[in-house]
Formats: structure tokens, C-alpha cells, sequence
DNA sequence: ACTCAAAACCTATACCTATTAGCTTTTAAG
DNA sequence: CTTAAAAGCTAATAGGTATAGGTTTTGAGT
């Protein structure tokens, strides 16, 4: 179709939109190829194999939720920051669900990538509203790794329809679990709630 | 390799090691036709295609882990309860990291296979569990929901390597986070939570 | 034991996608 | 203008998916 310059930006561009409409697994070089109105192999002069294709656009996606995140935030600060973040992933999530999905697969990002990727960033946009919860530096982490295991979490279920089958919708339990997530970690301002002993032995290797 | 006679749910035992081994997406009819001593066309006499293989390496995964989230919390209450079906889901990902991977493609699950499947089980072990802390009935689904989603974030997020790069190891948090949630279940107990007002607009369709 | 039909496999084939190799056409710098 | 690199293209291989149609087992009924 349009001809215009292959790059590897609009690569990623082209990729995300393919994600969002079909499905981040159906995101591929043929397809990218057919869209770009050019043949399969001369997108390896821009990316390496399909492996990077999609690569870039995990780095698209954690580009633009990091961006919104720090919209979502700005100027807010205790629940109002809170409730303004997830809901920034939630909505994106709604709006671009197979970028979201390559966010997810950040897993297959090598190292240095990963660090120069936008990860540390939405790390810091949640270590920002939990400071204005004033948690613990203990427990920060904690709060940390909780608020996005949570979110992330939900918003995969949500998406995989897991909630479709039982009666409340979905968007009230988000609500309610975000004030759940508000009130605990209001608790852990004050007290840096004593380790408790690990709940299970890890494995010793 | 070995011949015995190709069965639907040999073709699942197949699929599910071959997930742990090379990963979800490298289920693939070839090679489960390869390692069954059998040609690929032979499968479709047993399987429809790579979906439905696929889709049967989900259900075992779904039913095993169940089977072990059952044990996990048979006789338990309270914060042992919590901690033993936190950690059953934690362990068997661990234990079969393409399994896990295979069940949180329930997604791709029709209505009527996913309301035959483990799905419902898991759900009501998780409501066993939060019914040892009398969480008040309205608050019910939503701490189902939280828990789900905390438990199947953090696993997906610690599997990808995202707590690697910080400080504590991921075991502490994993405790902090249970004992978290233990935490706020308790308080759920008592009152309803009055529910707060939705934190955002839902698309009006 | 014998038959014969279904079950379980196989071969052949067509179509995708991925990837490599090597050629041709632009394009823009000097 | 010239010319070298950039950007694309064609050709060709490999491996996975899927369908069609044939052959061999196997076991149930007689």
C-alpha cells in the first residue's frame, strides 16, 4: 500500500497497529512487509528478523504507557496519583490491546535493552506516588513490585475475559481494589510491618 | 521416539513438556509429531490443529494446578490458607514455567470449554480461602478478584525477570506481598468498604 | 479362523512465513 | 557527472500447517 521510506520507527508503528487489531502473535514480518507495500526481506535491512520486529514494538509500547503514566500522575499525589496511574495502564490496555500484550513481553528484551528501555522509567513513576504515601523505604520495593504485580495482573485477566463470567463488572472490582491497594499501603506509611518469616523455604541452589 | 499409540491426552502430556522445555509458542505440531515417533498429519486425527493442541496443554495446566492448589489448602485457614494457595501457583510456575505460560492463555478458551474447565475450581479455592476470613459478602468476588490478580501479576513479572534488576530478591517481596494481602483481607472482614465512587468514567457503549 | 470396516498412520502436496544470498536501482555527496 | 552506499528486489531454502487420499492394523462379530 503506501510506499514511503521504510524505518525502523515506522516499523514499530506499523507492528503496534497490526498488534492492536490482530494480535500482538500475529504481528510479522509478511504482514509488516504487505503493509509497507515492499517485500519481506528488505525489512532486514532495518531489523534483524522478527524477533526485533517485535522487540520494537514492546519498546513502543513501554514508550507510550510511560508517557501516559507520567500525564496520569503529574501534579496528583496519595489515591488521586494512585487512581490516575492504573487507570492509565488500564486504559491503555482497553484502547491498544496488542501493544499492551508486547508490553508484557518484555521478557524477551536482553539486558541492556531492558535497561535503556522505558522500564526504569514506569518504576519510578510508581516509586513517585508511593512516596506520597510515604511507605517505609522498607517496604517501598514492596509496594512497588505490589501495585504493579496487581495491575498488571488484573488488567491481563480482565482482558482475557477471566472476569466475564461472574456478576459484578469487572470495573467495580478495579475500583475496589484500588482503594484496597490505597488503605494497605497507608498502613505500611507508618509501621515498616516486621518481616515476616518467608512463607516458604526457596529452593537452596 | 516412542510409539505407543497416539491419544488426545498423550498429545497434551507431550505439548506440556515441550512448553516447559522450549516455551509455550514452540508447541508446535512438528515437533510433538516428532518426539510421538509419528508424522505431523497423523495428529489430526487426534487434534483439530496447533490451536486446539495448544489448547489442551492449557487444560492439563489448568487442572494440575487445581489438583495442587486443592492440597495446598486442604485443612488450612486464614493466613496458612492464604500463603498455601499463593505459593501453589508460585511453585508449579517455577516447576513448569510453559505450563503456567499455557494457562494464562486461557484467553483463547471458548465460552463453553473454559465453563467445563479448571477455571470454576480455581475460583472456588480462592473463595475457600477468603471465606477464612468472613469477607463480607459484597467485598467477596472483588478479593477473589485482587488475589487472582496479585498472585498471577507477580508470577508473570517475577518469570519475565522484571524483579531482577532490583535490589531485594523477589522471595522477600513475595512474602510482604502475601502478608499484605492478609492484611487488607482481614480488614475487609469486618466492614464493607463503603464503595467509593467509581475512580474513573467507563466508556458510556 | 475369517472378514471387513473403522482406526491409526503414511505419502504427497500446497501454501505460509522466515531467512539468506546476491543483484539492481536510486539517490545524494563530491 | 560519477560513483558508492542505501534501499529494494528476485530467487531459493527450510520448516511449520493443513488437506487429500491411500495403506496397514486391529478387533468385533460370525
Amino acid at each position: 500500500m503506501a510506499r514511503a521510506g521504510i524505518t525502523r520507527a515506522r516499523l514499530a508503528a506499523v507492528g503496534a497497529e497490526l498488534a492492536d487489531e490482530l494480535g500482538f502473535e500475529h504481528v510479522t514480518l509478511a504482514e509488516v512487509a504487505r503493509r509497507c507495500g515492499v517485500q519481506t526481506p528488505s525489512l532486514y535491512s532495518h531489523v534483524s528478523g522478527t524477533a526485533e520486529l517485535r522487540e520494537q514494538v514492546t519498546l513502543l509500547a513501554l514508550e507510550e504507557m510511560a508517557d501516559r503514566a507520567a500525564e496520569a500522575v503529574a501534579g496528583l499525589s496519595g489515591k488521586s496519583a494512585l487512581t490516575g496511574l492504573a487507570n492509565s495502564y488500564r486504559d491503555y490496555a482497553r484502547q491498544h490491546p496488542g501493544r499492551f500484550t508486547a508490553s508484557s513481553a518484555a521478557a524477551t528484551l536482553d539486558a541492556e535493552t531492558a535497561a535503556s528501555s522505558a522500564g526504569p522509567r514506569h518504576a519510578r513513576f510508581t516509586e513517585a506516588v508511593l512516596r506520597g504515601y510515604a511507605v517505609h523505604p522498607d517496604s517501598r520495593v514492596h509496594a512497588v513490585r505490589m501495585l504493579g504485580s496487581t495491575v498488571r495482573g488484573f488488567i491481563t485477566l480482565e482482558m482475557s475475559g477471566s472476569f466475564d463470567n461472574s456478576s459484578p463488572p469487572a470495573a467495580e472490582s478495579w475500583a475496589q481494589i484500588i482503594h484496597g491497594l490505597d488503605t494497605l499501603f497507608r498502613a505500611w506509611s507508618t509501621a515498616p510491618d516486621e518481616a515476616p518469616p518467608p512463607p516458604h523455604a526457596e529452593d537452596p541452589r
